[in-house]
DNA sequence: TGAATCACTATGGAATGTCAAGTAGTATAG
DNA sequence: CTATACTACTTGACATTCCATAGTGATTCA
């Protein structure tokens, strides 16, 4: 069954890792600093932050550069493979915008999508 | 800062949960039943798929259609908006198809991608 | 002088996911 | 006729992951 090798599911493995496709969302919008991006992904704690980060650099979609040790400074870049997950992200966007609607407590989907007046 | 209803955030929100994106996946291939769909997505056990599944047909994504309780048997499908998730998926494999490469522990990102013979 | 910011690390507990086994009933194989 | 495999799950114990909070040394700002 797995005897092959499939990107799409490789991939698939670790854009689902929590915070991930967050960070990179983020980090589209232009290259930050540790907290910077932890204000701007709202809600993950440095240990995950730290560890989704290395992960990112490892896997080669994230470049880490480090300015000053002390004071610490730090930017954290997107790579050239980490800008080009901006296509999934535009798609999340248009999916999201189409049949995601503002609930109370969860997500829920807007079902009047493909009665507007266009023809598919 | 959070006081105001971003949809792409809340996709992302159910969209990294474990097993989710394999789901769907696996269902744009066509309506499938439980272990069927479990062995399609690979890994996945079954008190984990009852509960995304659950969250999927609470969310307006998938379609739970049981069709007789005994001997059990069941569909799974995808909604319309479940069905539109398929540009997301596709950008996915595009993105992995260029830059993911076999490797043997993880996935690591392929540098080739721009260095072919265009100028961006 | 004292608070705030930087980039993190440490700790213990809470949430989440997994494993193995088991459920009722049918269908297939021997 | 019996054994096995299949269906769609559930249960309970366990493992992994994640989170909240506090704290590090040095610099900047008031």
């Amino acid at each position: 069954m797995d005897n092959d090798f499939c990107p799409v599911h490789e991939a698939i493995q670790f854009l689902q890792e929590k915070w991930v496709l967050h960070i990179v969302r983020s980090l589209l919008e232009g290259p930050r600093g540790f907290n910077e991006l932890s204000r701007s992904v709202g809600g993950c704690n440095p240990a995950t932050l730290t560890q989704r980060l290395d992960r990112l650099v490892e896997i080669g979609i994230v470049d880490k550069e480090v300015q000053s040790v002390m004071p610490p400074r730090t930017q954290y870049r997107l790579t050239a493979a980490g800008q080009s997950l901006q296509r999934v992200i535009e798609e999340i966007d248009t999916w999201a915008t189409s049949y995601l609607r503002p609930s109370a407590d969860r997500g829920a989907v807007c079902e009047k999508h493909y009665l507007s007046s266009e023809t598919p």
